[in-house]
DNA sequence: ACATCAATCTTGACAGTGATAAGATTGCGA
DNA sequence: TCGCAATCTTATCACTGTCAAGATTGATGT
């Protein structure tokens, strides 16, 4: 039987993680430096260590789910060799990491911080929409078309992620379906 | 020079509409019911004689802004008489309203409690789009149809009004055009 | 091997928060 | 006019984020 250490040695990420099982089993509101500190054994000052208060605390879980999110997404694409079904490939799995985490929407979204244009999933989404939307239409697609497609394919598939969030209307299945065939309806 | 009366005799009202200004100012972050009940001169325990708590306040709010927008909304039908025109106009009555009230939409949306179903402005919505595309297209639509083409529309106008916050990427001109053609684009 | 230094953690405090109970003040209806 | 219910104040509670001061440690250079 050992004394525990002085120094956890493994704080910060420990208290990323934590904060997520946290979130998922109490939700943000709930979420409290002291509480998590205790949890996990350590001080209530311990955290400042590593976080300079409790927002940059939750930027660093942001960042985390961010990373999560993306790999999703990259996976989609990886398993999807037909270019065209990338777009809705990519859809789906965004909307499908959302109806699988659901809290995890609502810890991204339920901070005041978020514009799209500091949102790495969506620049990510950006970036293969509008390369597979010009290897798809060499020609006739101007940059101008493109761009609309994008930001239209993206308020749907951004817009569905809210829908899957709703208890029980959608099961796993209708869901792929749902975004299947309204992605396909895109035609600017 | 009267002295103060110990009753406010409209507490309740002056609490929201001083609560969206503090919001409006500094973000629902910073908003205490301490700060506030100080601000209009009250103790700080009086809220609670018209508020369960925080919460059941910050609903309060919340069930102002969303009559708010759905009287934008309704103003948006009666100014349009052509009943093509109506599902465009009143998307971009919706854009525009958080366009020009962006803390409205940081609000309404960093609070967990949205669920669609819970959400009024998207039941207007959606009962107006379901009778306009009845009356557009009386044959054709099978009451799926209908269902799918409001979803996607939705999700356009509401996704198309998270652009709108971002910091001058849209002017309100060109805000209009893209929600036009945007919408128009539809064809599920 | 040893001294030193920076990183890490604890203790102990502080002001600010939401909330409640107990009591004061008031308007209003019987 | 009495009394009740709504409204407000005062006093207090537990809890929060945060910081300063000091304790403990691992790593680094000599």
């Amino acid at each position: 039987m050992q004394t525990k250490p002085y120094h956890h040695g493994n704080l910060k990420e420990e208290f990323i993680e934590r904060g997520l099982e946290y979130i998922d089993q109490y939700g943000v509101e709930n979420l409290s430096m002291r509480k998590l500190a205790e949890s996990i054994g350590v001080s209530s000052a311990a955290p400042y260590a590593h976080f300079k208060n409790k927002e940059a605390f939750l930027d660093a879980i942001t960042e985390y789910v961010n990373e999560n999110l993306i790999c999703a997404l990259q996976d989609a694409i990886q398993n999807c060799t037909k270019e065209q079904r990338m777009l809705i490939e990519l859809g789906k799995r965004y909307v499908l990491f959302f109806y699988e985490n659901p809290l995890y929407y609502q810890f991204l979204f339920s901070r005041g911080t978020v514009d799209l244009q500091n949102y790495p999933p969506f620049q990510y989404y950006r970036t293969v929409a509008e390369r597979t939307l010009k290897i798809l239409h060499p020609k006739r697609m101007t940059k101008e078309t493109v761009r609309k497609k994008t930001i239209t394919m993206w308020a749907i598939v951004h817009g569905l992620a809210q829908f899957a969030l709703m208890d029980g209307v959608l099961d796993k299945s209708k869901l792929e379906k749902e975004i299947e065939s309204l992605l396909c309806a895109v035609d600017v």
